[in-house]
Order: C-alpha cells, then sequence, then structure tokens
DNA sequence: ACAATACAGTACTAGTATAGTACCCTTTCA
DNA sequence: TGAAAGGGTACTATACTAGTACTGTATTGT
C-alpha cells in the first residue's frame, strides 16, 4: 500500500482543526488536546509547518499558531510536501541527483514515473484545507478523476 | 515524501524484464540474474506475484515462471496491488473495519481522502506494463492492443 | 523408480526509517 | 522579572521493510 506517514496524517488534521476558526490562535498545548495527539509530537509538526510557510507562529505569554493564509488556499500538496518532503511515488521522479538510475531498464522507466507522480501529485493538488473539513455529501469538484492529469 | 517501497519497485524491473518475451518461461535464477536483483528476494517476489495473478508458475525441470496474461493488460495497479496491496495514501479509505477512525474530525474528512486516493488509483490504472518498457522520447502510443491474442 | 531441477511456503534476522521524547534556549507580556 | 509560550536540536525506541534460510512439493528426463 502506499501511504503517507502517520505524522502527515496528523499534520492534517491538525490544520483541518485550525481552520474551523481561521484567524484565531490557537496554542500547542489547546491543538493537542483538541486533536488528540500527544504534546511532543503536536509541536514538532506544529513546528515544521510553521517552516513549511502553513502556520505563524507568535511568541511570549499570548503567543500560539495560526494560519498564513486562507484555508481555501492551502492544498494537500503543501502539507503533504511540508511534512515529508517533494512529493512522489519514486525517488526517479524527485531526485536531483544525476547517477541515480544504475540500472538501465529502470531508466526507461524513468519518464513514466515521473507521469504518474505528476498525476498524484495534482490530484493532492485539487483538495484544499477548507474541502478537507465539508461534509461528505458535498462534491469536491475534482475533475473526474483520469487521464486529465496525465497528458499522454 | 509518498513512496513505494523498494520490493515493488524491483517488481516492476522483473515485470517489466519479463514483458520483453511475454511468452517464454524464465526461471528465477535467470531473472534474478536479468534484473540484478538477489536470488532470495527475486524468488520471494515471485511468489508474491504468482499469488497476485500476474504472473504463472510451472514446477519441474523445465519450469519457470511467465506473464499471467498480455503486458498491455497489466497495469500499474496492479502490480502495485499485488506487492503492497490495496493502493491508498492513507487507511482511511483502504480499510474495511467500520470502526477505524475514533477522532471525530478525522471522519470528516473520510471522504475526501477517499477521493483522493481513488485519483492516484486512477492514475496508476493508466499505465500498463507494455507502455513502461517503451523508450522515454516517445510518447507512449500503444500499437492498438490487439484484443484478438487476449488470453483472458 | 530415482535424481536433478525448479517452484511453494514459512519462519527468522537485520537494518533502517519513522515516531515519539527530552532538554535547553529565546521571546513576550503582565 | 518570572511565567507562559514557541524554537531548536539531539536522542531513544519501536515498527516496518528488506533480505535470508530452510524445508517441502511438483515435474521431467534417464
Amino acid at each position: 500500500m502506499i501511504r503517507i506517514g502517520k505524522l502527515t496524517d496528523y499534520g492534517i488534521l491538525i490544520l483541518t482543526h485550525m481552520a474551523q476558526d481561521g484567524e484565531r490562535l490557537f496554542t500547542a498545548h489547546e491543538v493537542s488536546h483538541a486533536v488528540g495527539v500527544p504534546l511532543p509530537t503536536t509541536t514538532k509538526l506544529l513546528k515544521t509547518l510553521v517552516k513549511g510557510q502553513l502556520l505563524e507562529s507568535h511568541r511570549g505569554t499570548k503567543g500560539g499558531y495560526l494560519l498564513a493564509r486562507n484555508p481555501e488556499m492551502i492544498s494537500m500538496v503543501d502539507v503533504v510536501t511540508a511534512l515529508e518532503g517533494p512529493v512522489g511515488l519514486t525517488d526517479c521522479g524527485t531526485s536531483q541527483q544525476p547517477g541515480e538510475c544504475r540500472r538501465s531498464v529502470s531508466c526507461a522507466i524513468k519518464t513514466n514515473w515521473q507521469r504518474i507522480n505528476q498525476a498524484v501529485h495534482d490530484a493532492l493538488a485539487q483538495v484544499t484545507l477548507a474541502e478537507m473539513r465539508l461534509p461528505a455529501v458535498h462534491p469536491v469538484h475534482l475533475p473526474a478523476p483520469r487521464a486529465a492529469s496525465l497528458r499522454v
């Protein structure tokens, strides 16, 4: 199974929670409690999300975290990228080093993986934080997931 | 980064290699040598691929493995599913158990994950084994899948 | 029949990456 | 100035993936 890490899952929960009141300042403790993730882990995630520019932080007694921009402007790629690095199923499509592919066969495969990676990327980009908290029925217009994203 | 396991990567290499002569019988030893993956690991993968019904096996002195169907009929979802289980970024969309989601928040999120998972699934379904071995530059143009020779 | 060859299945080991924690520092405000 | 809150880094432990070993079963040729 292709899967994202647990931490990323938490991260989405956290952001989704905070998106319920995008203007407000949340303390780490508050978030931890609301989402049910242990404080140390929560703070770690919050820090990472700040680095990823999805959150802003304010220090001091009345400090806390808040969304860096509107929930509509934060997509799942942003979140995943912030917490797990560049999106991709294989290193093939994401790595910058030139001498990666040793096997001649796999090199032939490379560009196809890139296409697939691209499709995954696009799929994640389609869904924003604002949409994530919508009830099930509400159709979030993902443009009929298919070849649209795969330009052959 | 979202990624597939190393073994799945190997699996694709193996199948790609075997697709070069879809009719022929390959021994585990032969495949191992050709692909550059240690024999024990190769056999493990081959067994799994048989279980996943992507390969057929023949025992005995003249035994070996061959593709269960035409390379055009084997997609990346098939391969990934065989080697890693149901395709999905989270358990949310794939798990069958009803009582999985404890958190009320994450339940609201569920169907959106399912959409994303679906998109990834479809993206993988787009690419067949036959396409994977084509040279990079060619915009993958299948010579009209010859339905006549289909075994299934 | 028997031996050689090849797949089938399962159980184990090891290495690595992820998850989670702890500690100490800096900033802000009453 | 001290309490509250975030910033940063380094460490530990656990879980998962990768890889191996061993024993069993089927097929074929002599």
